[in-house]
DNA sequence: TATGAATGAGTTTTCATTCAT
DNA sequence: AATGAATGAAAACTCATTCAT
């Protein structure tokens, strides 16, 4: 065998491509992507056959990413606030740290290249953290309503205290605290 | 003798852009949104300069139209949780009567071709529901955080349950009753 | 309306989409047809709406040329041999006087990229003739055989000859009565 | 210690590459044919230097199978007529076993990457064939006319009756025999 | 003002060929 | 010798915008 496709490459290709759709959308070149990743036009399409493959993967790449960084420090023992204050903390971070991604994953998430499958694919990434809401659900902790509901809560209020964050970053701490404030009487029993 | 520009075509463009977008994002061709308002191609260019101008306008329009309906049966007398509630009824309402207005607001929202002067514009289009809930902060019925935090979260459920209701139009008054909770919890002191 | 389609530049595509085929087949570049028939790149796809459908139309169209100048002169009253010979001089008159369509009408002939409602579409371009075989047939001036197989034997015979007199255009009268001659004793009853 | 090229792949590749170019034309890609031929495609370059060379080397390769094929029973002895009947037959079998071969030459015998230094290398290839019609020429058997007009005379109606037993293979007995009838016709003196 | 043909830069994708392994 | 990743120059096609009618 000649050479293996480098793992290095793809990982880079995909990181370019984050960067290129964060900041021009879907409609990013894979001409700008493939530069930007090092290599030639041409080698993008031996690592992702087309471009929407390539946004796809990404796509799924970030949500995996995302649940690893969550359940990074994750103990079960704990109560479901505890928990999930964890997974939110560790969830500011990965965003803060990882701008290009967030960003992506906003334009990814509304686009039409994304597709269903690939979505449903990628929400089993995140069911370690869906599981501890149905438990949250069943115990009466949480009040009651549809399981996914919450999940999006979740996302749809995270992604927001992620961007306040982003404006004023000396701010963290606070929109950290005052976000999970918010999330947590969205969802949580009186 | 000149003819004034249609303010019906002038509409129908917007109208056809809101349901393109929605349908393609923001890359939907200019001649698709021209052929859809019943005029040609080289017209849509007289009533907006660039496309860029064309997705601004758009953006402002739906804006203002959301303002409204928000606005279209307030009363400054009530609580402010009833007035929230009514606000978003009628939220709730415009969402589902107008779903390609809401969706090309999702697109346009993500779009790096929306400026910023555009978006700081739109945010006057609201300014009295932001009124009342500055009022809502001071009063200390809303827990204290920026107002514009609040905004952001009215916002973002608003969205989420909006795109619940599209998903399962059957369970909309749940959808819209669990929605508003989840809101009202999420803002409001214990 | 503007300006409508221009029939003439319409035909210059078609002509200079034959040299092109001509010179190098049909992976011809389409950059190089429109330069050839002085319009942009673009414009070539307002007139054909894929490079296939302009291929398809050039076939269509050189098969309707060559039908009309066969039977520019003919006359259904005189003897098969006659009407055929006639026929005969006119199509070597046609193919000596538009090489690179005849020459494009070989690369189109065998490329797949030409479809079977092409091929079928345009038999009846030549019906006038093959009508003139049937009867012929039927009357017993000519062998019995499948009609289609004179068809071709006329086909094949008449591309051979018009080679010949390509590469030795001094020798064409030789070339176009040994060709006939040959083609006659080929079909005919002896 | 370096490898000799070896035989078998070489034929390999040219047996690929008519395949591949009896589908897809000239434009098959060298790719396509690597992997049909069962090798990497570099190694394809260590066999031919150039796509244009395999091309060339295809051309004359096939010519002198069907060289081979035809004189297979050939005897000098026999008159004219009947070694041509008997060499008909042979090829008949010849393109009948070999479809892609035959539809590979199609393509290349009309492509411009076949230099003119290939076509008269492979006009040799049947000289023994020529051989004997220039016998048939000189003895009068056949009308008087250039050798090369009976050649062609001969590779045209073959190929043409190829092409009927193609479409039609239950047929092969009768489109042979006629076939043959009107090539004897064609290059025959009453 | 309205039209839509014309433009050509920009986009994704393919592919013959090279060369490090 | 064999491999196949890497290259980058095409290729077909799209589309915002202009402008003659």
């Amino acid at each position: 065998m000649a050479r293996p496709l480098s793992e290095e490459k793809r990982y880079a290709i995909l990181a370019a491509a984050a960067e290129a759709v964060a900041e021009l959308g879907v409609s990013a070149p894979t001409a700008k992507i493939a530069r930007a990743a090092g290599i030639a036009e041409g080698t993008l399409f031996s690592y992702f056959q087309t471009k929407d493959a390539l946004l796809n993967q990404l796509f799924i790449q970030i949500k995996h990413e995302i649940g690893a960084a969550i359940l990074v420090d994750y103990r079960s023992g704990n109560s479901l606030a505890h928990g999930l204050r964890r997974a939110w903390e560790r969830y500011i971070d990965w965003g803060t740290a990882n701008p290009a991604k967030r960003r992506a994953m906003v334009q990814l998430a509304v686009s039409d290249r994304i597709t269903k499958a690939t979505r449903e694919a990628s929400a089993h990434a995140l069911h370690e953290t869906t599981d501890a809401l149905d438990e949250g659900l069943r115990s009466g902790v949480i009040r009651k309503q549809p399981l996914e509901f919450v999940a999006c809560t979740i996302e749809a209020l995270s992604e927001m205290t992620l961007q306040f964050i982003a404006r004023e970053p000396t701010l963290r701490e606070r929109y950290t605290r005052t976000g999970f404030e918010t999330l947590w009487n969205a969802i949580s029993k009186r």
